[in-house]
DNA sequence: TTGAAAGCGGTACCAG
DNA sequence: CTGGTACCGCTTTCAA
């Protein structure tokens, strides 16, 4: 009986088996897997052709050691995953980077510990990685600008005044304003919000719920309306208890506006269960998530161009992966009110 | 005016600093850092102490040259990233993965040329992972066979018989087979299956669709039923149209299997339109997505176990990552009908 | 233009 | 148990 029924793994060519195939130098080889200057055509014939015929590809680790890796990476929260905005970003990052010979790699943190996003974005210098995009971690802005002192990196919706780093962010403010000002052009005068609960964060910098918060108080105020503020989970569910307790009070308002979609669709469940309609009760969320579309659902919301965001970050990034820029860069998008059938005037 | 406003890019701490700071040779630190045997408690402690002090962390492309590189990477297509099942696999993953040391990447494919599927795995197997999750990926088997003999690799959705890689699959026969004996049990017997058009496919293997659609020719012809197949693209609204037709049409149905809940929302969409309910025509699918279980939706469909997926998928790279096993294995795991209101008795 | 050789940052084997 | 050292695969001088 053969003590290896299966072939042990197999070893991929390495650039000196391709320049001793080719009968050139291994310096000879490398120059021309980078394209770079002063290799006569003959040469880089040559070394294509042994190349070709020995399948050889460079090893990225060993590249990394030298130069750069070729590789952008995109750190997250593993929740983040299956949320739109966050596919869009990612959507956005790929279609830049098509066809630059970068690979685009996403990085989940894995466990739930609290310097579990400290972690990733470890990982992801350690694997020296050109460049990363982080988004919504939860991470003090100390340990992030010391991170961007060896690799360029990208925050994404993040209100942050850092020294190393760049940001996209979408302006909550204007998008918050956007939701509020429809509904009261729609008429509406009894408007609440419906927010995930604050937590207390050690960041210097508003979350992106936080500002909408503030802002839709800070209209409420100045339009001397009553404000009218609810809490409840991140979930759609815990957003239907909440806004049923709410519809069935004394004080319900003719109109919600939910910090995210999630909790806007929780609302919206809230308001068809009870028999009423977007002219009893409209609804507005924000981020313009795929179901925020769908005919069955068909919220008002805002789109906060999480492609063009993508874009905009792997844009940043090569700018000072190219050396061209190393002073930071905020670019703030503007984000666009999308109106559905879940808001309308309200009815007499 | 200075030269350089911002510092260069700073060097990371290598483990020859690490030897130097604690006066001891580089490959005591290794082993420390390998956690290896053959360390007395105070070197131990010494180099510990090293390594803190310089806050070192080891740099896996280096590490990756001689052992490995503890990365785990998820290939797939880029459109798969929205996808709730995709989600459900790489949440599995993730959390076996959890306090393992290793990191967890997913690498979408970028461009939507027709190796993109290919570029990906072979970037991954650059990047020298020590393991490769492929999903739904449009590869032939003898590309997949050679990579793996490079890296352990498994393989899911894919019903192959291959020498070198592993695979999960959902038993789509038996997943069909819930779905339409759920309807026959229900009184149903004109029953139209809604798919996506075949695509000429060069694999040996059937894609999980025309799994499912023969499954529901076979049992329609066993049961002498009359087979009703109609094709649709892979879009919701794509569904809808066709789902239309089929309903206006004279040979309506009392019932549709979907292939896919996408498909099956877009009928339903078709459905609710003509102001008819499940007792009139019941819509089943296939995946439980999320949106499948929403209230306003409350689809029948059935689950294919996303997380015990990625988890199984994590556990067969692991022992062969280990060594303890070279031969390949095929997981076939049983789907589960969930069904909701989308699907009832026949009404009178 | 080309080749030779010195790193890059680790691992693994060797002798002591 | 410890230190020394060859080596992994690639990039980058430096001469020729």
């Amino acid at each position: 009986m053969s003590d290896s029924s299966a072939p042990p793994r197999r070893r991929r060519p390495s650039l000196a088996d391709v320049a001793k195939h080719a009968g050139v130098s291994e310096g000879a080889v490398s120059k021309v897997i980078r394209k770079a200057y002063g290799v006569s055509p003959a040469m880089q014939e040559r070394v294509q052709k042994a190349i070709e015929e020995l399948n050889y590809r460079p090893r990225t680790g060993a590249r990394g050691m030298r130069g750069q890796t070729f590789t952008i990476a995109i750190g997250s929260e593993m929740p983040q995953l299956g949320n739109d905005f966050f596919t869009q970003v990612t959507s956005g990052a790929a279609r830049k980077l098509g066809g630059s010979g970068y690979q685009l790699i996403i990085a989940p943190s894995l466990d739930g510990t609290d310097d579990a996003d400290q972690k990733v974005l470890d990982a992801l210098v350690d694997r020296q990685v050109d460049g990363i995009i982080a988004i919504s971690l939860d991470v003090g802005l100390p340990f992030l600008d010391r991170l961007a002192e060896y690799v360029p990196m990208v925050l994404l919706g993040r209100h942050d005044d850092p020294q190393n780093y760049d940001t996209v962010t979408n302006d909550d403010q204007a998008g918050a304003t956007l939701a509020i000002e429809h509904l009261l052009e729609l008429g509406h005068r009894r408007i609440a919000h419906l927010t995930v609960r604050p937590t207390e964060s050690t960041e210097a910098s508003l979350p992106p719920h936080a500002i909408r918060e503030a802002t839709y108080s800070r209209i409420m105020q100045e339009r001397k309306l009553t404000s009218q503020v609810i809490y409840s989970d991140a979930s759609e569910s815990s957003a239907h208890s909440v806004a049923s307790s709410l519809l069935d009070s004394d004080d319900a308002p003719t109109a919600i506006f939910a910090g995210n979609d999630t909790l806007a669709i929780g609302a919206l469940r809230a308001v068809a269960e009870r028999g009423l309609t977007a002219q009893d009760v409209s609804v507005v969320g924000y981020d313009n998530i795929e179901l925020a579309s769908h005919p069955l659902v068909s919220l008002t919301t805002v789109d906060q161009y999480g492609f063009t965001t993508g874009e905009k970050a792997i844009e940043l990034l090569m700018e000072r992966i190219s050396g061209e820029r190393t002073s930071p860069r905020h670019v703030r998008l503007d984000p666009a009110l999308v109106a559905r059938s879940s808001s309308s005037r309200p009815g007499v």
